[in-house]
DNA sequence: ATCTGAAATCTGATATACCAGATGTCACAA
DNA sequence: TTGTGACATCTGGTATATCAGATTTCAGAT
């Protein structure tokens, strides 16, 4: 292939659309329906009425049917055919969803430690640093963000898309949950020290010890979430 | 409420029959479809049509939507829309599926050492016993049915229901493939003597112990098993 | 007062038609 | 030869009608 365009007339750059950015009923129902579930807008064990979602949302039962469907595989609904969906979601549910999470982003954690380049490292305790300002500062939105910029870089790491996308799921609380938590200065402080010390681990490449710092943190960090939500604490 | 039925014509007693127990054609397709893909019936990134397999299963697109759904949660499928549904599942996928469940079953290993009660305790021994038993005949089916039961006891000894819903799907091989494993008496009494440490463990009551060898019983049998699969052997 | 069971009704399950974006084809112009 | 763009066509997305199991209601029998 010749090269073309050298010098002159160049085009402008633009990225490539992800197919998956395109919004569908079913998508936003999904949405919508899992994050109420999730906010605890339906009791356990509540029936849901696919004919009455698809009256309020003004569409027809197709894609709520869809959208269920998903939800019922990420166990927050159950379906008892020709009988009716049912709310699973609990707060042991949700506790559950942080052991899951531990479980899998200390896994991903360890991967991690044991694959990440020099770069990458280099990335990620960038990342600590900025971090830090932010901590400071007392930005939430901004630490909200970061936090999540933080875990994906060690998710890419990992090289491991599955168990990315795994984790993604056992997110029980919000952005506006989270906005609290970020608020209170102690709480941004202890996981501004927890996240120094993964990316330490991981950089360092003890995977052992970044496995468990990533576990002790979603598990501590997670019961914080509880106790906000349902107003209790973890028992493990 | 006052008791009824003393002595005299007492009636014969029927479990009652879960909901669950129906089988709608979403779910048979469901089954199918995931069976099909985890077993290497089309190719990763392949492009599965929603109207032919509807066609080939002789039911509407409806019930394949659905069971697609679920699928795509699962994260073997894609779904690109308006445009096609993707296969994504592949050996990579397998093996996170493996580490998947080692983090998830170690957890919940870690939690029935701690919650298990001397009855249940007394019972996971038992089918340790009996799976000495099997392992020396050579009993294969036997012994699929046993390992099935002795995780499902752990399961049900952590008292945690979605860990054990989310650890059924890391699941990759199906009975057949389980067979030829259980037919090499060494791997059968590798197996055995893992099971073993692990319900010897748990018992105890030593729960760092159950956890991590949990997860290296679930690594080193998943690899086993990559190795029949796919004719490879995992690079962590 | 209680039990029985037919009928009305509720709910999800399935089939079908049609919509709209994505892609491929190919005649035609430059 | 090459690039353009209308058009045929493929694919999933959505709406709607209908089917069938589950539940409830309630008149009529005991």
């Amino acid at each position: 292939m010749i090269e073309a365009k050298q010098g002159v007339a160049r085009e402008a750059a633009f990225k490539k659309i992800d197919p998956a950015f395109q919004v569908t009923m079913r998508d936003h129902v999904y949405r919508a329906i899992r994050s109420a579930i999730l906010s605890g807008a339906f009791a356990t064990g509540e029936r849901i009425n696919e004919r009455h979602l698809a009256e309020q949302f003004g569409v027809s039962t197709t894609p709520i049917k869809e959208a269920l469907r998903q939800i019922e595989t990420e166990g927050l609904v159950e379906t008892l055919p020709r009988r009716g969906v049912a709310i699973r979601f609990s707060p042991q549910w949700a506790e559950e969803m942080i052991l899951a999470r531990a479980a899998l982003e200390s896994m991903i954690a360890h991967l991690a430690a044991k694959r990440i380049d020099k770069a990458s490292g280099a990335e990620l305790l960038a990342t600590v640093d900025i971090m830090e300002t932010a901590t400071a500062s007392g930005d939430a939105d901004r630490l909200i963000a970061l936090n999540e910029t933080f875990h994906d870089h060690i998710h890419r790491s990992s090289r491991c898309g599955y168990l990315a996308k795994l984790i993604e799921r056992q997110q029980f609380y919000d952005a506006s949950i989270r906005r609290i938590i970020h608020l209170d200065p102690t709480e941004r402080q202890k996981a501004l020290s927890e996240h120094a010390s993964i990316a330490e681990a991981i950089v360092t490449g003890d995977a052992d010890l970044a496995e468990r710092l990533m576990r002790n943190h979603v598990v501590r960090s997670g019961d914080t979430y509880l106790g906000i939500v349902f107003g209790k604490q973890k028992n493990i």
